[in-house]
DNA sequence: GTGAAAGCGCTAACAA
DNA sequence: TTGTTAGCGCTTTCAC
């Protein structure tokens, strides 16, 4: 025998007009209350209030979206959540969107386009109220349908034209001028640069960012201490060896990624150089692995947490607020070094 | 000038009029072609898909939702998305619900309760058609709401009686009879284990399948050799101490997880032993990062592969076949041995 | 086989 | 201030 079975419904969710029935006013008003809207008389909102904690009522968020137009549904595009760039950025999207009443859907490109195609379809089919592209690729071409469809987006490191979209530029000079300072400091003079793909733009970037460092440091430059790598233990490890062929190493290593830079760390140490006595390796990311490296890896953090503000902070203002003009349409995020325990003055 | 301003409504993407008119069909039969009706000609069918790639037309899930009550939706919880245990399972279980046309919400509990009850609510506002409760912990108890609402939900390791629930079972047995096999054979008879804590219920399984498994191998059994860890780097690390302190230490140290097996690796290494030289270490997870610790790490693989799969098949089942009362409501995933280089014969 | 029409639960325009 | 009502885009009876 039900109780109350004048006003729940046997078995379904509360709805709307469940709500206003037992509130004694009308579903729209229980709409106005449950938004927000100042027209409410306190009364009334409290008669709501109450009735609404009494059913544990919550909207349909579907039936909403369907008439509203705005879902409260962000996409977050990566490359691979596996990739251990990614996580930290994940969590802290979600814990930034979850905070303002936002959901997030995650999907990975796997660095393919026509993957990438895919994803922002279903974002789309979704109604994302914008998307992250966080890919670093350069994959990146393939977004007019998200640009069409007029759905916010923002970029890392590239940039469209599109009013639509916004971008974060990341500033590695900083951290890469700190790492090469860090070492000129402990007494090194000959560093090398075990580079990510030239496919990858922000490779590009650090190369030529480390190389600047170097100049504005007065370091010895040489064109072999620059060594294209893929981002990969195994390139790091291969970059590593090939250093070390050459009749004069260098004695300290900034690697493009953190992954090269365990690389370096794991092929020293099957060839007997010991780290950081005998060689400083310095990193790139700080992914959350970098601390627990044998040794603890220096690195130059490029901050997750800021990342995900600056891309959640760039959707949710075209989101909310499109019609304004003067929004920004581009993001800085810095990095900086950490020192850890891969690095240490040269041997004499 | 807008072209075939007949159709398409300006500006506005095409819905299901938009596709029956250009189809010169209802949009009862639009609907039916999409959802596969058989009842549908292929002479009106062909009409309706063509009209559909030539609007780039595709439906509006929420209006979907709303009528039909199911959302292609699946929440996964995770106790953090920067564990590195949980990755490559989201990623998993993303790729598989992705395959069958569903969309994946992820969020992380923290370990704790009151958020994961937050979690919950958030899944159900968004009417996801199932829930992935993966979080290992205790807090499993808070499951009310989601089992009262009659949402399927699937959990591991952990049981409820609710028949909308599945549980997935880990035979931690397996694997860690492995190890303790492989160490055996090794010629190691001072085994140590490095526990969880005890208030994780998987924890205290392991460290029961390692003692049944020393006294199956017939090593020797002592208590001062099991010690209870908190599956932290920090706790491995105070772990190693407290055994190499003892009389008389153990050849080899099997861990609950690779994080304190992490931990192990690094005290050893800056205490100046050997791995595997001097000691040989095992873990238990497979994380990611096992391939790259110094030396790699031997471990006992939990596949998140298997074990996204039996999640998302639990929750397929119960959603998209609730009736059938013979459903699989059980699901073990086993685990295995990977041979790395952090084992080795000891020294005489 | 196919179409007309009734909602799904909600927001927002319009009335009062 | 509050209520009435018209859809949002779709699925699903129910007729034909």
């Amino acid at each position: 025998m039900p109780r109350k079975a004048s006003l729940r419904k046997a078995g379904k969710p509360p709805d709307i007009r469940t709500v206003a029935a037992l509130a004694k006013v009308s579903i729209a008003t229980v709409s106005r209350t449950i938004n927000g809207s100042p027209l409410v008389s306190d009364r009334l909102s409290k008669r709501v209030w109450q009735a609404i904690k009494q059913l544990n009522y919550f909207p349909n968020t579907h039936a909403r979206t369907l008439v509203s137009g705005r879902s409260r549904l962000l996409g977050i595009i990566v490359e691979n959540i596996t990739n251990p760039f990614f996580p930290e950025l994940i969590q802290s999207f979600e814990s930034i969107a979850v905070g303002y009443g936002y959901e997030i859907l995650v999907s990975s490109s796997y660095g393919d386009p026509a993957t990438l195609t895919k994803c922002v379809r279903r974002m789309l089919e979704r109604k994302a109220d914008g998307v992250a592209v966080m890919t670093f690729g350069g994959e990146e071409t393939v977004l007019d349908e998200l640009v069409h469809h007029g759905v916010p987006i923002v970029l890392a490191e590239f940039k469209l034209t599109d009013p639509k979209a916004s971008t974060i530029l990341l500033d590695y000079s900083t951290g890469i001028h700190a790492a090469v300072r860090h070492l000129a400091e402990l007494g090194h003079r000959h560093v090398a640069f075990l580079a990510g793909p030239h496919t990858l733009h922000s490779a590009i970037t650090r190369e030529n960012d480390f190389r600047a460092a170097i100049v504005a440091e007065g370091l010895s430059a040489q064109k072999k201490w620059v060594i294209e790598c893929d981002h990969t233990l195994k390139g790091g490890m291969a970059g590593f060896g090939r250093l070390q062929s050459l009749a004069a190493p260098p004695t300290a290593i900034v690697c493009s990624n953190d992954m090269t830079a365990i690389g370096v760390l794991r092929a020293a140490y099957k060839s007997g150089l010991r780290v950081p006595e005998n060689l400083s390796v310095i990193g790139l990311d700080d992914i959350d692995f970098a601390e627990f490296t044998l040794p603890p890896l220096t690195t130059i953090r490029l901050s997750r947490v800021e990342l995900a503000r600056a891309a959640f902070e760039a959707l949710r203002q075209q989101a909310e607020d499109p019609g304004n003009p003067k929004l920004q349409r581009e993001f800085l995020v810095s990095t900086s070094l950490v020192v850890r325990d891969s690095t240490a003055a040269p041997q004499a």
